[in-house]
DNA sequence: TTGCATTGAACAAACGATTGTTCTATCTTA
DNA sequence: TAAGATAGAACAATCGTTTGTTCAATGCAA
């Protein structure tokens, strides 16, 4: 057991209160510069450090923030966490990790028991459009911020990019090299990339002038085998798009798998545009046309808002919107041959 | 602010005591059904949680772990991560991340800050030889289980597949393959995977017959980077090897990258074989033939063996060591051109 | 010498929950 | 009817810190 107040307080007979305020360099109270030392030199031998549980109870501060995500083992996700464990590891925070892997049910199940942990604060990155589970996290006061994906035109604090305008220029690329049957991986209804980025890509449509089949937009989620059935499902139309627009990079993967697997060669039989540049992009051959976002910035920039109001106790309404940046790679080449060029492997490039 | 057993008492006019005693159906004292009912009612009606700080400083029991890794960003440890918190949420535990990339120093503050917020047990990834830290932990009386890496000959509780063994399993494949210059990524000498795996490359080498250049084993770390300089630098050789071991997948990235810079082409000009088997591995291309090692099982039996410390609060010793197996793929492929083949993107093919 | 600041440290009340002990009715039983 | 058993709930201590308040001792001035 770590040594406490108490027994500190007894071997330098004084009271813990004493040591306390030595040890938290109390200024509200004088402490003779002897006794002071003698305390000092007590906690260095002793290496007392007070007990965070008890000093969480009494602060009601537990220095411990929470990251709820879908799933870790997406890079995307990866990638943020650690923005955000960078950003408030330096201010003494710990930061737990839950992954819903996109169930409503497990994300509020989560978020209730870190409330009752008295977690500082929550960087949600798993919300649905007009979640209940953020209108809860509004009603408890517990400060939050949304990333990536947001919940409603209510003001949420908020960090990501603009998602209609990424979508809109990974569409137009598409639409630049000539392609005139565009379909699109969307997401999810649910989910407000999938809604905004869908909205994007229409956009870039009607701009051009190019018509817009409902069947070309098909529903894939978020993962990597949602992306390869929708994709599927895309190129075995009899009139099948020439290129397709992937919600996020990992959807786009499950597209590149699903076209290898159907014998089609990218990007000459069916050019693909993810999102997100996720380090995995740039590796896969051909590397992956896709629309840059900082992810690592997303995490950081969420832990300084979260931090922003966990100390002023105020909720805040700010919004960090980045730039979103299209990425032109192998995967949508004009002219590329039928031949894979060679990979890009561990390169550096973008 | 959520409701507290002293507002809830008030309302019921009983005491705080007998609402806990409800709460957590205690059975060392009997209420009577009456009352029960009204304060079952009451609990419902308010959705009472007990305060988790206040939990955990009289019952010395956080119910929180904590996982510390090198970096969340490597694929390797987003699936052990996964696997941690699969076998530890259904038991109500939450888990903290730590990233310590790789630095001694990182390691022991985080450890530090995780033993003053009284975290139930640590498991631990990023273990050197004789590490301090680990001897710290055993002296803190801290429950902990090591993953992959262990740290000496003491009998730490410890998940992990036998790495010599791993290790020969890839090098004889290669010398199988016909390989006389056999070149090792070595991972580095202050951690058992750097060891271990050196001994089964050498043990391989010399079951073989085949000389043992020390020139062909370069010290690599863990990292891309790491493995892209020391691939270079062994492929630089005038003498330079047909063939590499790398210590783990990500160093192989590495190597690829470094090779395909250099203008060869794998496997034809040199073979490589990676540790592992991360999810990328069978993505690149040519897809990377590696050492399969079950992360995710890994994760979930670590927390498995760290759930038996807190619960019996005995420290174990127990090892749960799984079997490492070859994955032959493309980079070692026999007879392969030197034209990478259609890449195996998405494909579910190990 | 008395009185009053001032210094330095002890005291005590929280924070919110758990749990062994005590207390007060009510109910048995002789 | 009095004594003892029992049920049901209140009481109180505790976990380890923090921090406003009180208190004792010293210093200084009148």
């Amino acid at each position: 057991m770590p040594v406490t107040l108490k027994q500190l307080a007894a071997r330098a007979h004084v009271h813990p209160s004493t040591i306390s305020r030595v040890a938290n360099h109390d200024p509200g109270q004088r402490i003779a510069p002897v006794t002071r030392q003698r305390i000092e030199e007590l906690l260095r031998e002793t290496e007392y450090r007070p007990n965070g549980v008890a000093r969480g109870l009494k602060l009601r501060q537990t220095l411990v923030l929470a990251v709820v995500i879908p799933d870790i083992t997406n890079p995307f996700f990866a990638a943020l966490f650690r923005g955000v464990e960078d950003g408030a590891s330096p201010h003494g925070y710990n930061v737990l990790l839950c992954n819903t892997d996109g169930s409503p049910e497990r994300q509020r199940s989560h978020l209730q028991s870190l409330h009752a942990r008295q977690v500082d604060g929550v960087i949600l990155a798993s919300s649905f459009l007009k979640d209940p589970a953020v209108r809860w996290l509004r009603q408890q006061r517990i400060p939050y911020v949304l990333v990536n994906r947001y919940s409603d035109q209510a003001h949420d604090p908020f960090v990501g990019s603009d998602d209609v305008v990424g979508a809109r220029l990974a569409t137009a690329h598409l639409a630049a090299l000539g392609h005139e049957r565009i379909g699109h991986l969307a997401g999810k209804a649910t989910v407000s990339t999938g809604v905004l980025r869908r909205r994007g890509y229409l956009a870039a449509l009607s701009e051009r002038g190019l018509s817009t089949d409902p069947r070309l937009v098909i529903e894939s989620g978020y993962t990597e085998e949602g992306g390869a059935r929708a994709a599927q499902q895309l190129l075995s139309l009899d009139d099948r798009p020439t290129a397709i627009f992937a919600v996020t990079d990992m959807t786009a993967v499950g597209a590149f798998g699903a076209a290898r697997r159907m014998g089609l060669r990218i990007p000459r039989d069916v050019a693909i545009v993810g999102y997100n540049d996720i380090p995995l992009a740039s590796r896969m051959v051909p590397a992956l046309t896709t629309v840059h976002v900082p992810i690592h910035d997303f995490g950081s920039a969420a832990a300084r808002l979260l931090l922003e109001q966990v100390e002023t106790g105020e909720p805040s309404r700010r919004r960090v919107i980045f730039n979103p940046e299209l990425i032109v790679r192998g995967s949508t080449a004009a002219g590329a041959g039928d031949e894979p060029r060679l990979p890009t492997i561990g390169a550096k490039l973008r």
